[in-house]
DNA sequence: GCCACATTGTCAGTATACTGTCAATCAATC
DNA sequence: GATTGATTGACAGTATACTGACAATGTGGC
């Protein structure tokens, strides 16, 4: 049964759908602004502490440690490997994988970035006072982490590696 | 100065901008689910409304009020085209832009969307207690507003309108 | 050893997002 | 009324995101 309302700017206004995706843009426009000096995006950003996290990884099991889509993972491992930030070596026990890791210029970059990645991050949340900072972040995780299973790729974080027995 | 603290993923996981980007997939993903039967994404939803509410808005307008970027927005308009929900005409006395109207299509389809976005809206709070829902909304709500500027297309709502004389 | 099934990486197709550029047009000034 | 500058819609280029399909490969059951 279709509503009769009069339709207003609320009803997007006030959706936590369109809040999302404009705290989600306004997100990215902080860390490019702040790590633009680094040519990497916060998709990229995320792939990188993986793939440093986690050597050998590969792109399957990435997109499950970032909840990333695989196929999309695909350009973005492209184009870390053209930014010569990672290298790709076949598998030797399976010839379908390739697995993923830093190079030091990848190290590098990771290392250099991490001052321009927390100003940005710590700038998204600035206009709220601090406990409100905690308060929402503390939803913000609880939230991500209950809706887990509601979204494409759900995370499947370090235990779902355990099983290659190539971990740490 | 770089820092040299072990990197784990907590870099990625705990950080706000990794959060959101998150939770904006999983709020698209529920609202592509919850209202697929109506072949209309998120953008489009949005866009549609705005027309509803702005009749005669032309597309510069229009992405300053649903605050998506203006080439992106050309090729959203195009789609509501396609599917017949929009019909865009010449202005008569600037022969640049081109106005945006619903057709009947338009206004029927957004008519009966409408309790399927309710749900879907629903849906990504749901896991959250009641109480904790409103304060994320009221946080989110403040800090999509603050952050405003830093957004690379800021939102301006109706009173950017004003000195069209064409608004209600 | 073979066959059904699953997995891996890849690709094509669609839809946001943003940058930068451009021609057409309009407005404002002289 | 011609020039300057701004605005509008369009376009090309890059980067996420997701769907669905595919060949190559691996694994189990038999």
């Amino acid at each position: 049964m279709p509503n009769s309302k009069p339709v207003t700017m609320d009803a997007v206004y006030t959706a936590p759908g369109y809040l999302f995706r404009r705290m989600q843009q306004i997100a990215v426009a902080l860390f490019i602004e702040e790590c633009k000096a680094f040519d990497l995006t916060p998709v990229q950003y995320a792939a990188l502490i993986a793939i440093s996290t986690h050597p050998g990884i590969d792109a399957t099991r990435l997109s499950a440690v970032i909840a990333f889509d695989r196929s999309t993972l695909g350009n973005v491992i492209e184009r870390l490997q053209a930014k010569a930030f990672i290298v790709r070596k076949p598998a030797p026990e399976d010839k379908r994988v390739k697995l993923l890791y830093l190079t030091k210029a990848g190290a590098a970059v990771l290392d250099q970035i991490m001052p321009s990645v927390d100003k940005a991050q710590a700038r998204m949340l600035q206009p709220l006072k601090p406990a409100d900072r905690k308060t929402l972040l503390a939803l913000l995780t609880q939230l991500v982490d209950l809706n887990n299973e509601a979204s494409r790729v759900p995370l499947r974080a370090e235990d779902a590696l355990e099983h290659l027995g190539r971990s740490t």
